[in-house]
DNA sequence: CTGAAAGCGCTTACAG
DNA sequence: CTGAAAGCGCTTACAG
């Protein structure tokens, strides 16, 4: 009682092989009389056939499945949002999108040899060892939104312009001296780096003192000691947070402080999480264009892939402030 | 310059496949010359080998991945942590975890083929369809934490506990009259019913009044009307929140009215998500054992593929409350 | 300790 | 339109 193979249809649709397979691959330029198909396909199905993939990948040496190795960070609704995206672009295309979550515990290596994937989508830093290994096994990566030097045809979203925005934001409503709030996980700190310079950039091209940067701990007392540093020393009175998750632990900082938002401290984040409007006050934030970032994304590999992809319709809008009572 | 084989290892190496697949595999029961070993050991490194996957499967039938699917509802943090933990466990064994986001518009019946994996663990619910082809491919399926007739050996966790602790929690604080807020998105409707089960069992069982429910969506306007409505019919004082978010759009609605809690309305979450100590007020909620969780699935899946798995420790606390000011 | 050979399930030239 | 055959890369009895 072992698995069907395609052997077994052919024996017991009395063709051969050859013209199973034929039928079963819809093979390009042969002809195949209906009735010979209709008759393969029924007996597959009533035999339960189900090709072999490993078979199929040694044959056609290639799998169909696209490898996307997470990094090390928190993973927040919005990298799950773009996951989902990819999957479904991906499938569009007849490739399968994998997730695999990176730690150091275990090795990659293992696992994308395990999988062959057609090709890696790498949202984070690969380690030498591994890049350099999948360029030898001839399988594409491409690398993440954060590469500084991305291959011609990936697509990187500008960190440093969304913190631009969120400072441009704050200088509007009057705000001259601002505080960067950043995240005290160290795995998001390749991403705060490119945020933070882009927050100096915008200050120092409004003409805005150098921002007051502090780590924020996702923790109340944390959050106030930056804040009552901040008033201070400095006055600050706007406060651009790396993340809505930041952002809350500053609005709550403020409360403890006995401050208020936005009179006192003016806060503003990134991501529009789900509960950002439900913060105290609502949460001005930065909406990211999630689906656009995974379109390129989605582009980037299918190119690398050699396929014939469509130029990518134009970024437009990659993110935009979300208004609300905080700011 | 296509791939480099076993049989380029060979015939570089000087000895017969068989030799070199013995070195390669540690294969038990063969001894081989140190010095065999090391050359070839060395040969291989030299070349850059890397053995096939699909040929490996091919030839003993089975890969080293477990794909996990998960349903179609919002995957929060919790789901994060337990995949997380659920990645390493496997690993100790030797099994990569693959994660497939199952959707509507993508057929999982290709993705499992693709991968043909040793297992399959689903953290939702099936197709039947899905099921039986999987039966039919011999792959172990584990079920969802949600089953309610589980395979003896899987683990589920007890969806009613959690409710029935919030519950238990209010009443011990002299509430009375309870709500429950129920979760808009549909695709939480199947957690969402044990739980209230469970509430309604608690209320019950302390002599209270049936949780009077309403579905929060995760807006001030939509929790604003639920607390109204609780307040001005039945006089609730405590509200069992589906999970922390429904719980931080209850206190947006408490505060939207004027109210104050936990004075006026107590609330309760569950999950305990980063934010929710930055919630105002800070927010009680249950805490749940992930990593117990993740430990017990991954020894049904091990059973499943008979492995010897060591009975699993003792379940011992699976949740409890977490106090914070919000009741 | 090592080699020659079979076979996992599939697809695809190559002949009919 | 269909069949016999080779070969993808690997492991493992089976003989030496």
């Amino acid at each position: 009682m072992s698995r069907v193979t395609s052997a077994d249809v052919a024996r017991e649709s009395g063709f051969s092989r050859t013209t199973v397979s034929y039928v079963l691959n819809d093979a390009p330029g042969v002809s195949i009389s209906e009735a010979t198909r209709r008759h393969v396909l029924e007996t597959a199905d009533r035999l339960g056939y189900t090709p072999s993939a490993p078979a199929r990948a040694l044959r056609s040496g290639r799998s169909d499945v696209v490898l996307c190795v997470l990094p090390d960070w928190t993973v927040g609704p919005v990298i799950d949002t773009l996951i989902d995206h990819l999957t479904t672009l991906f499938a569009e295309h007849g490739l399968a999108l994998l997730v695999f979550n990176d730690r150091d515990s275990r090795p990659l290596t293992e696992l994308w040899r395990a999988v062959t994937p057609r090709a890696v989508l790498a949202l984070g830093p690969l380690t030498d060892t591994d890049a350099a290994a999948m360029r030898t096994a001839r399988i594409p990566v491409v690398g993440s939104a954060l590469d500084e030097d991305p291959h011609p045809e990936t697509f990187a979203v500008p960190q440093h312009g969304i913190a631009e925005l969120q400072v441009e934001h704050l200088a509007a409503r009057g705000h001259r001296v601002l505080a960067y709030a950043a995240p005290s996980d160290e795995r998001l700190a390749a991403f705060a780096e490119r945020r933070l310079a882009g927050a100096r950039a915008a200050c120092r091209r409004l003409g805005l003192p150098e921002p007051r940067t502090r780590t924020v701990e996702l923790e109340i007392a944390s959050a106030a000691a930056a804040v009552r540093a901040w008033r201070a020393d400095d006055s600050v009175t706007g406060v651009v947070a790396y993340n809505d998750e930041v952002a809350f632990a500053v609005l709550a900082g403020v409360r403890a402080e006995g401050l208020v938002t936005p009179d006192d401290v003016a806060v503003i984040g990134v991501d529009d999480i789900p509960l950002a409007r439900l913060a105290s006050p609502a949460l001005t934030t930065v909406w990211q264009a999630i689906d656009a970032q995974a379109e390129h994304l989605t582009a980037s590999v299918l190119a690398a892939l050699g396929h014939p992809v469509p130029p990518p319709r134009p970024v437009g809008e990659l993110f935009h402030v979300v208004e609300r009572a905080s700011t």
